[in-house]
Formats: structure tokens, C-alpha cells, sequence
DNA sequence: CCATATCGTTTGAGTTTCAAATAATTTGTA
DNA sequence: TACAAATTATTTGAAACTCAAACGATATGG
């Protein structure tokens, strides 16, 4: 167990370094890149909840927000429903980003089971999305 | 590998959000407890050696580690073959923060493949040795 | 209609970060 | 040896980020 946990953390610590280093490449921070992941997953979003999935207050958001809307890659826009509340959006070029760093991690993926047989490649899938469900 | 890409990214972040979870609970930043962790495995080292493992620069260093040895969980000792440098070490207790944060892994590591028999157990950490080396 | 709750922003203080300047020491070279 | 150049860590000043609390605007429920 001792090992298997030392090799999980070396997964984590390689993946992220990896991740940080293409990102820094971007112009964006780990965190607005990562702003701008939530969203595409999300679609337009409220900051509250935006700020709630994030981990950060609302009054923090508003600057991270405004950062972001100045690279052009968000707006805000009034909801309909709720004149007090808007909801984030990714403009094209932020749905540019956001498709380029998915494809990004399919790049990723390849390279990490490169080495990997056919079968192998499936079985790890396979653990891989049982301990997802389990965490 | 648009699936496992998916798959990978979410096991990422779920144990993401659990360390972040831990760490918080301990009274440390995760920037903190990381760079415990790092002297923990590299044992007794440089200021600009950890810089570059953490990857901040020297000055941001300083002041991290004014911190940390305020909290004294490490201190810096003088380096015997070149009196420009320090070597910074785990106290008492940055050991002990350091092998209960190790526990938390170890534990962690036993509820994830909690669900899975001892044959994909086995292959899982093979698979994983596998490609951490690749990477 | 009005008290209360909610949403996002602003404010003020503290923290973190970097690049550049600095002091102490080591290294390389003549 | 002597001394210029490089290296190590710290300090400094400015910018970015964070939070809690206060705030204005709007919604909700009696």
C-alpha cells in the first residue's frame, strides 16, 4: 500500500506540473485557466455558484472576473430571471481556449498510455473510473 | 481516450479537493504543507534548490520559509561547505507534520482501491509505475 | 407593503508573488 | 595570490490575490 500510495502522488505531482507548465505557456494563471475550464463544463454560470465550485468568496470572484473579461475570453450577461445576478459566459475566443486545453489533455492522455498494450489501456480506464466513483 | 482523458482529469481533481480538504484542516496552506512535504522527501536543502521544486523564486522562498520556521516546523542551518547557503530542515515537528500527512496518503490510498480485488490492485500499480516512469 | 434574504460589488487589511537591487561568499583565471 | 565574475540568499517596492464585512440593488414571503 505504501508504494502504491507514492506512486499515486507521483501521478498527481507529474500531472500537475505538467498541466501548470502548457498553461503558463497560455498567458493565462493555473487559476483562470482553470476559471475557464469550470465554465465550458458549466455553461453559463451565476458567480455564486461559480465562486462556490471554485473555493473562493464572491468578492474575490468579482476581481478574478473582471480580469477575465478584460482578456476578452468571458462576459458577464444580466439574467433574465434574476436582475441581481448574471451569468458568465465564455465569448469564441474563450471557447477557443477551452477547446484547445481539452485537447490538450487528449494529447496528455496518449502520451501517459503510449506505452500501455490495447488491453492494458482498458483495464486501467476500467479501475480508473471505479475509484472515481468511489472518491 | 476522449473518455479515459475525461476519466483522468476527474481523478485529478477529486484528489485535489480531498488534499486541499486535509491541508486546511491542519492549520497550513497547501503551499505550506507542500513544501514540508518536498523537504520531507529530499530531506536537508537548499534555499534555491527549493525554489526550483516548488517553482517560486528565491525572494517569494524567503519570506515562505520566515513563516514556517516561525511555525517551527523547519529551521535553517547553516551550510558547512558554503557559508552563503542554509540548509533547510524538518524540526520535530514538521517531521511529525510530515509522516501524518503521509499517513492521510497511505489512508487515502486504501479507501480508492478499496473497491477493487487484489488482481486489479496489482495491475493498477503496475499500469500506474508504468506510466509515471514514462513521463 | 414591508421586513428579510439573496446577489454581486466594493472596501480595507493582510498575504503572496515577482523582478531587481544588494550583501556575503565562492569560483575561475591570470 | 589577487581580483573579476558568478552564485546564494535577503531585502525592497510594486502588483496581484485573498478574505471578511459593509453596501446597494433586487427578490421573496408574509
Amino acid at each position: 500500500m505504501d508504494y502504491l500510495a507514492k506512486t499515486i502522488v507521483e501521478f498527481y505531482e507529474k500531472l500537475s506540473s505538467w498541466e501548470d507548465a502548457v498553461v503558463r505557456d497560455t498567458g493565462l494563471t493555473t487559476a483562470q485557466a482553470h476559471t475557464i475550464e469550470i465554465i465550458g463544463h458549466s455553461g453559463p454560470i451565476r458567480m455564486k455558484d461559480l465562486a462556490h465550485r471554485i473555493g473562493v468568496t464572491t468578492g474575490t470572484l468579482t476581481v478574478a472576473i473582471d480580469k477575465l473579461e478584460n482578456k476578452k475570453v468571458l462576459e458577464r450577461k444580466q439574467c433574465k430571471t434574476d436582475r441581481r445576478a448574471y451569468l458568465i459566459e465564455l465569448t469564441d475566443a474563450g471557447q477557443a481556449y477551452f477547446k484547445q486545453h481539452h485537447n490538450f489533455h487528449i494529447k496528455m492522455t496518449q502520451e501517459i498510455v503510449a506505452d500501455l498494450t490495447d488491453d492494458e489501456q482498458e483495464i486501467f480506464g476500467r479501475i480508473l473510473e471505479k475509484m472515481v466513483k468511489k472518491i
